[in-house]
DNA sequence: TTTTATTTAGATAGATCGGTCTATACAGGA
DNA sequence: TCCTGTATAGACCGATCTATCTAAATAAAA
């Protein structure tokens, strides 16, 4: 079955807005893309707000899961690293120039508290992910080395848009088990 | 003496464009805000674009001075934290919110090639100075050492916006000293 | 078949966008 | 004093912005 028109324009918006980004893409540059006709827009969604709202809130509930996948399959003790490769994956496929969240932060920061805390959220959500995975692998520490690992993850963001991904996601790896070999060695 | 109007106009218009992005900032309120009148504005930039590439630049170069002059003032060997230190404490003055050079890569990457190019050449002038202090200071690996700092540097940012400067420089701080420590030990 | 919900087409609204134009005022230096 | 460069005030342009409205077409459910 073809995907709904709700569906088509999501996905529509949230590659133009990633591309384009949001305050630069209009309505009818979306509708005509998405081949759907203005209203149809405004059947489903109350403004262009509401619109970048579901579009981030589907995109991190994605990014989410597949976190939470990839931290239930890991081996004991491997669940901080499994989420570090799931976030690199991540970046290869979706992410390769710059993180919409980020984005939607700073040109919603003064336009719209409900997207940027919506977006700031996403951010405390993978932090609290790298947490619970560095917890689980029985890391003492674990909140400090959470806060360490989010901030090589979200430098791999514009590391990705400035190096290439593979440069970018090579370093992110070895950085992180730099990281992780020196929580075992340091003094409290 | 007074500010000349076009310093006026970019101090306004960096301002305005870091808080509210740079396509939401219209040409009227970055002159009402300045004080000044459209043509002004119109007279020194030749346009909206050339106004944006001309803040992007100078910003860029007092970032690039505050790095310079750390580094020249460091004891042997600390160039490579002198640099950490001076990203942080420009963070907490001038970039409480996100990075501007990655806001302007996200916004403009379809929409102005030159500018693009700016700001992606200010992630890559950080790099460079990493490089060369991460040399200067004896370390091995150099640059390898320096693309895992960078990510570091380029994570606080977003880190700082929603964790905190205090909280999100502390722990940059310590990464990059356990970064540092590692690549010590780290066998080639 | 009738009802109900969705989509289409297209006109329309008012605001704002970046940018240009002209005429006027006002400096400071020659 | 005259001249040159800069700033002001404000009208003006066409394009685009988000959002609304109506009327007709379409389809699926009852």
């Amino acid at each position: 079955m073809p995907a709904s028109k709700r569906d088509q324009l999501l996905a529509t918006a949230e590659r133009l807005f990633y591309d384009q980004g949001f305050h630069a893409t209009g309505i009818d540059r979306i509708v005509t893309a998405a081949g759907v006709v203005r209203m149809t827009l405004y059947n489903h969604f109350a403004s262009k707000e509401a619109l970048v709202m579901a579009v981030l809130k589907a995109r991190h509930e994605r990014f989410m899961a597949s976190l939470d996948t990839a931290a239930a399959a890991a081996s004991p003790g491997q669940a901080t690293l499994a989420l570090v490769e799931a976030h690199g994956h991540w970046l290869e496929q979706y992410s390769q120039h710059g993180c919409i969240m980020a984005q939607a932060m700073g040109e919603y920061a003064e336009h719209s508290a409900e997207i940027h805390a919506l977006a700031t959220a996403a951010k405390t959500d993978l932090l609290a992910r790298l947490e619970t995975a560095v917890a689980r692998d029985g890391l003492d520490h674990h909140t400090r080395l959470a806060r360490r690992l989010f901030l090589m993850l979200e430098g791999s963001n514009t590391a990705v848009a400035v190096l290439g991904a593979e440069v970018a996601l090579a370093d992110t790896r070895a950085a992180a088990d730099a990281l992780l070999s020196a929580a075992w060695s340091e003094t409290p």
